[in-house]
DNA sequence: TATTGTTATACTCTATAACTATA
DNA sequence: TATAGTTATAGAGTATAACAATA
């Protein structure tokens, strides 16, 4: 009688993961807000450009990445463009493709908010964990990610969508 | 130079954590539109009062529950219940208090909506996990809330920033 | 005086669809 | 013909602050 289908383990989890994710992420909003007028995912955005081998990524690279429209992160490269935090220039390679950068201006951002950031994500999530704990966490969750990004990205389901109409 | 304070495992949690909840979080949502006109946090809602051992919660402690502020699930709880799935009525021991309660309606749209949320779940969380991973992933994540949850709540933080101005 | 909930307001973000340009 | 990115648009959701009612 409108028993869910999943047991008390499988909930636990799922439920837990849930809690965990947004409470962890309005604590890190307000603190980038307070500490670098920055959003989340204006955060990510610079954040993956930090740690791109030569600090240069595809727009929609990045949006499947991020797991956002692609019109969305244009909206908000936009505005990190405007801010001076990031560049877009036509890739050399493929002239349909931006190619988005990190200025200076850019990793300073990064450098004056990512302090507090650590402090909010080491008193929430990693204070609690053993070394051991959390190197569990980390494999169970990375595989986990690695089978949902088996699934084709969002910005193949437009693509995909649009055939069928036709 | 501009290096972040966690290391790689401390690094890969974290962001496992946010991209895992994220890809859950879209694939989730769009799941509970398709299949039966709700937002995420229309079905949290829901389904905390489905859970609550007498079918009823206050306001401010579903708001805490949720991650949400008090305005917000205000708007929320107006549109489910415009919707006719959950009641408001003041609570009986404490007249400032509202009590949300789920109507016979509300209970169908969580069997109705609930199968295919399963399945998203299932399909993108579970499967690739084997008995002992959910178990031991629900006992990190549920640790973890359990010390996130310790700080005081979303509510009460605005009466103290409030007294702290005055 | 403190707390509960609502409201008014303003704003941020997001996505869909249409469009341009390149492959 | 398909893909990359932008834009125009429109809507949904959120929070802050002020307010009313109750404790």
């Amino acid at each position: 009688m409108t028993k869910p289908g999943l047991d008390a383990a499988e909930l636990g989890a799922y439920f837990a993961l849930m809690d965990v994710s947004s409470l962890l992420q309005h604590a890190i909003e307000q603190q980038l807000r307070s500490a670098g007028e920055l959003t989340n995912v204006q955060f990510k955005i610079l954040m993956r450009l930090l740690e791109a081998s030569d600090g240069q990524l595809r727009m929609t690279d990045l949006a499947d990445s991020l797991v956002v429209s692609r019109s969305g992160l244009t909206y908000q490269a936009g505005l990190l463009e405007k801010a001076g935090l990031i560049t877009r220039t036509p890739s050399p390679d493929d002239e349909r493709s931006t190619t988005l950068g990190l200025t200076a201006a850019g990793r300073e951002r990064i450098a004056a908010v990512l302090p507090g950031h650590v402090d909010v994500v080491r008193q929430l999530l990693l204070d609690p964990l053993t070394r051991d704990d959390l190197g569990a966490l980390a494999d169970l969750l990375t595989r986990v990610r690695d089978h949902m990004r088996a699934a084709p990205p969002r910005s193949a389901a437009q693509r995909a969508r649009k055939r069928a109409d036709s």
